[in-house]
DNA sequence: AATGAATGAGGATTCATTCAT
DNA sequence: AATGAATGAATCCTCATTCAT
């Protein structure tokens, strides 16, 4: 009590982006960029329309801040489990697959979505995501691909095509669950099932040693 | 002169719709729905804004329009495609893939985009291409694999889930193309190139007899 | 009645401009730029809001529009009168004096005050209205008086400097009228009354040969 | 440690509604009323926001107590002035236009400009300059030429409209030094020079005597 | 007394839609 | 059938003002 805390507005100062992010990331997710009002955004992160302002300079930046803010975390990691992982790529390639269909069902699974569909009114954004989300995303998986042909464990393939095939089913997923799920259009996905599927071919598809 | 030969007209008048059609998809794949501004497509079709209501009741009836008159052409040819086929399965999947890929550059392949996109704001649009397009998609595949299955050329495998892993990497190129590719962001992806690999890993996964 | 006119409209785009500026200057000169509201200018001219965007790109535009329009006329007339003028050149100074007095009354005498206030917001029109207006109407008045100098009509003065002194009263007779008396704060103020006094001082102390 | 001198507080406190007007003064005659943004005059005042509205009640209040305070003492000195000289009337005249010329490079020459501006917005401000500044401020001027011409020194003439005269180049070099030569777009007016030029015309068609 | 985070009213601007011609 | 001028609802954004600390 004595103890003076003025924590009350300090912590929600710090505490208020994330806060302003995840609000906006559901409303974006929900209704794309420009059908996405701010009010509603502030409303759904219980603070007021100028409010936003303190914390992002406009619906533009907000919008790169969700997408900036809300994958790269998860991919970093995914780059360190593959890079310590000790045993067969099979079973790599499989965590990894099982890994990303755990997330498909929070709201990252949404970013894909967005950035499909405003890359096109926001190239510094389609940028940013090529190169910090794409090129490593892909190049995470054209590494385990290598490492298992050169372990003997998977026959030789084009790996840079390959890893399309690869990730593809997944991305589908995440599409599926966040445009036509929602909405009640869709039955749901049950993604783990699928990347076992997928698994089940893939793995098959690229086992080394058959004729 | 007084021999006007109303033809040149009767053909203008009926052929507007599709010049209308066509400029509105250039735009909608370009921008997005929201982001398209009728003005453009009308200067795109040549026409002027009234002259567009005298075509689409509305924005949203142009775009669902756009959506509904574009697919279902093809969709109907590749169903035909599989129905009279009387060769071996793996040679159909392979036809099919390869057909698709061969549409992917043309502006069709923006059509998925959109639909992701906007699946949340038009919810009938939603319905129309989930039961018109996706279904009877998946459901083409999955006739394939079961007649593979049936015929002794695909080992038993989980067909619902196995659609999925058939059409992703299409999907994924016709998005890319389409997201990333016209804005300078990403390299060009060579869709007939990834379609084989795809295949060559596809039919090795599904291949029947070996353990 | 046969003679289709489709009069109307085209008259109508054709005066919409100059309505506008009308409107735009009686509320700029009432309220300065910023407290205008262009909902009041419609208003004001007849028409909605978005039909100012139809003639003008912005409030800003608008605003400058209305500098641009309204001075140059009048000075492009005045000119003409000095260059052709044959007699004295007190008598010409009497002359520019009571025509600048007489129209102090309409809005134009509004521009000086509206670019006095914005000109630190406006950069391009202060530049603007000092090229075009200023130097113009300064190098007028100094052509007078260099000419009844050389004349023997007017003694020898520091010429750059009289000008001033020569238009000083007309101009605070203009911000009188727009700024003090509109608003009930000040008595009217007879610039033609004025006028004549300024010449009375003025030019007894611009006569040559008295000591 | 104890020995806390208040002194410095006290002091800080004192000035604080002097440096904030000061910095006010400077944010208005730069931008104007409306334009400037009460974040600028805090921070150029080295306070916070909330920290204006503890000496003052509004915007608007700050407004028109800038108005007040800067010029009152002024007049007040030259009131003091005008009522103590002894000598002749063309040499008060001439005390009187160079003492007004020298103030015309600090801030205070902002305030014309300012009071012109917003004098259709606040109509009670408008009235008080109208009351405590012109109507003294030509009164004054109104005394020296009544007393020069009983004392013989200025010919008869039209005394209520010679007072425009009198002050408008001096007022015009205030508004010209405010707006259009602090933005680079006219060359320095040099004051002094102007009311010499302008004494001299002047005290020349004041002149008593001559035909 | 001082702060600065939060608010929300207010206004510029855009653009789908209408309708007189 | 075609036009394009006109409309006004919708929404982003700013900034004076408040108030908990």
């Amino acid at each position: 009590m004595d103890q003076r805390t003025p924590t009350r507005w300090r912590r929600r100062k710090d505490a208020r982006p994330e806060e302003i992010l995840a609000a906006a990331l559901e409303s974006f997710a929900e209704r794309g960029f420009a059908a996405t009002r701010l009010e509603d955004v502030a409303a759904r992160a219980g603070i007021s329309k100028g409010t936003l302002y303190l914390y992002f300079k406009s619906k533009e930046e907000l919008f790169k801040a969700v997408v900036r803010e809300t994958l790269l975390p998860n991919l970093a990691r995914i780059e360190a489990l593959v890079e310590t992982f000790e045993g067969p790529s099979p079973l790599l390639l499989e965590q990894l697959l099982l890994t990303i269909s755990g997330v498909l069902g929070s709201r990252i699974g949404a970013i894909p979505k967005l950035v499909i569909a405003e890359a096109g009114n926001f190239p510094d954004l389609a940028r940013f995501y090529f190169d910090e989300v794409i090129q490593r995303g892909l190049g995470l998986i054209a590494t385990i691909l290598r490492r298992g042909i050169a372990r003997g464990e998977f026959r030789a393939i084009d790996v840079d095509r390959a890893v399309f095939c690869v990730i593809a089913p997944m991305l589908v997923a995440a599409l599926w669950k966040n445009s036509l799920e929602p909405y009640g259009e869709a039955p749901p996905l049950d993604a783990k099932a699928l990347a076992r599927t997928h698994l089940d071919l893939l793995l098959r598809g690229l086992q080394a040693g058959e004729r």
